[in-house]
RNA sequence: GCGCUUAUCGUCUAUCGGCUAGGACAUAGGGUUUUCAUCCCUAGAAGCGGGGUUCGACUCCCCGUAGGCGCG
């Protein structure tokens, strides 16, 4: 069979097309280029998705390409990915929500205009492989792919493939999925790579400390913090630099810890709370994916992440509209930010996955 | 103008005639991390000015200065 892998040039990808060969398949190297300079980063030797550094990253894949004796292809994908990734984030910001962008990326770049675009240029393939820590198990009473978590639960990245369709899951394999990272490094260096996993990985969003680089001045346009009761506490830089939970760079002292409550863009507002304040009893999602293609019953009782590496929390879902449901926790959640994505999962099965809705009725 | 009271790290404050002046928040650095946060660790950071009592004062007394409260 012919397996495209999407090659980041770290110990992940490089030994998921090094497993694939091995088992024979005829492997083809994708890489997407998503940087073109448009934001003003410095080459800071920092690694990312998103930044100068694209360039070393991209010869890493190659290089890696290369001695695993496989074809490599560069994708250009970087007016796709302003439209489809930094727009909607920023549009995101601006709306007082916190997006996630490698959802988002995963959806729509890599296991979408990544493999449009690979084979819109001539290349064939009938799989395509990540070295995505998650797995995938078809189940063939009900003819639906089902996605799993990954077996490391340290690494588990199945959260951030919640959003992915049917179509999408039945040619994706995640040859790591059943893997702890020990073994996958232990794979590179019985493959020759102990270079690559001896490197720094890093797969952050983009190449800089925060997401300032992404904003214009226009965005920078302070405003008042106050606390739930509407007392002024002092001066933000801009809602697009705060994200509800955050406590750090807020700059106010008082006797305790202080978290962002809430974003009101309407009124340029960053609110403030205690940490029992910031906690809320359930949550609005809309846009809900659901990996089987339908959804679950109303009054379906499942696990809910709130962010990556959110422990989880039971909850109960009923169904708003066609798209839109309400999740009910077992427990009060601390930061609940709009814009995150909440997934859903049954036990190890991720059932779906939509975006955090601002909760109306706390404004 | 009179009386009372307060005056310590950036902020809020703790203690005691022996202090290498404690904590929290904030800040910085680090850890964790394919989003944003959270969380954890570490660090720097203070006694309003002047005089006096005392072996010794941040702590007691006086004056000044500044803030608060009450009475004008």
């Amino acid at each position: 069979m012919t397996v495209a892998v999407g090659m980041s040039g770290g110990v992940d990808s490089t030994v998921t097309a090094w497993l694939l060969a091995r088992q024979g398949h005829e492997v083809i190297g994708l890489t997407m280029q998503i940087w073109d300079g448009s934001v003003s980063l410095p080459d800071e030797g920092r690694s990312g998705c998103y930044g100068p550094g694209e360039a070393r990253d991209l010869a890493f894949a190659r290089d890696a390409a290369q001695r695993l004796g496989i074809r490599h292809i560069t994708v250009p994908l970087a007016e796709a990915y302003n439209r489809c990734v930094l727009d909607p984030f920023r549009a995101a910001y601006r709306a007082g929500r916190t997006p996630n962008p490698c959802v988002v990326c995963n959806q729509r770049m890599k296991f979408g205009l990544l493999l449009d675009e690979a084979r819109r240029q001539g290349i064939a393939f009938d799989r395509f492989a990540t070295g995505h820590y998650t797995r995938t198990e078809f189940d063939a009473a009900h003819n639906v792919q089902r996605l799993l978590r990954g077996v490391d639960a340290a690494k588990d990245q199945s959260y951030f493939l919640a959003r992915l369709t049917q179509e999408q899951l039945r040619q994706v394999w995640f040859p790591l999925g059943g893997m702890v990272k020990a073994e996958v490094v232990r794979l590179a260096h019985e493959a020759g790579f102990s270079d690559v996993a001896a490197r720094e990985e890093s797969q952050d969003f983009i190449e800089s400390e925060s997401y300032a680089p992404l904003f214009d001045a226009s965005d920078n346009r302070p405003g008042p913090i106050v606390d739930t009761a509407g007392r002024a506490l002092g001066q933000h830089r801009g809602i697009v630099h705060y994200t509800v939970g955050q406590r750090q760079g807020m700059g106010i002292a008082t006797g305790g810890r202080r978290y962002v409550q809430a974003l009101r863009p309407e009124t340029n507002t960053v609110v403030m709370g205690t940490r029992e304040e910031v906690f809320r009893p359930g949550c609005q999602v809309e846009d809900v994916s659901w990996i089987r293609g339908t959804p679950p019953p109303a009054g379906t009782t499942c696990r809910v992440l709130l962010r990556y590496h959110h422990p989880g929390v039971q909850a109960h879902l009923e169904p708003l509209t066609d798209r839109a449901w309400q999740v009910d926790f077992a427990e009060p959640q601390f930061a609940v930010a709009p814009g995150q994505a909440a997934v859903f999962y049954d036990g190890e099965e991720v059932l779906g996955g939509g975006w955090i809705l601002p909760n109306a009725g706390q404004a």
